[in-house]
DNA sequence: TTAGATTTGCATAAATTTGACAAGTCAATT
DNA sequence: AATTGACTTGTCAAATTTATGCAAATCTAA
């Protein structure tokens, strides 16, 4: 499993010596739902990301990424075409540019 | 936006000189779906990729590789930082193997 | 043990997706 | 212009999925 976005904030939480408790009312959830979403049982909502970058004092961009990648895994996890799948949209993506 | 999947279904329907109302039963939906999952109005199932396998006559990875690529699309549609996060997919499903 | 912190499990609620149907458009035919 | 056939559009309720909140359990350190 891949939880980029849980990791992180857990340990921007830890080094910033803070409690579950005291950063989940900041997001207006429980401490269990924080819980989950740093363990990656649960996805955190994209409206959280901005809230977690002021929190921790880090760049939207940086956790936007870590997000992403973490529904793309979603998407791709033990697809046997995963890696064709992946090119095929780089590819999109760029012509769009 | 990317539908991949939806207008090789179209084309394949075409190429094979079926109509509609001839396939959809074969997916056990009715006509109105079967339109909107061409147009990429609606995602097909991915019940549906074995069966439209068969009655194309095409392989199972080849709609597989569309169908998760249009789901991936849809993730990082108009995401700022969608380069960044595919690239850490991509390693990360790399490392994986 | 006790207290504080985190995790687990469950029940309900909310949101999203799906399926079915009726009515609509469009093009070709008569 | 009316009919026919193919496809599209819009809506609504059912079904599925996902989120929320709480209570209880577990863990950890003193």
């Amino acid at each position: 499993m891949s939880n980029q976005f849980g990791n992180k904030i857990r340990l921007l939480r830890e080094e910033n010596n803070l409690l579950l408790r005291q950063v989940a009312p900041l997001l207006e959830i429980d401490s269990p739902q924080l819980s989950k979403i740093e363990r990656g049982e649960r996805q955190a909502k994209k409206e959280y990301i901005p809230l977690f970058a002021k929190i921790f004092k880090v760049t939207i961009d940086e956790l936007l990424t870590l997000w992403l990648a973490d529904q793309l895994f979603d998407v791709i996890q033990g697809e046997p075409m995963a890696d064709e799948a992946l090119k095929s949209v780089s590819k999109t993506i760029k012509r769009k540019k």
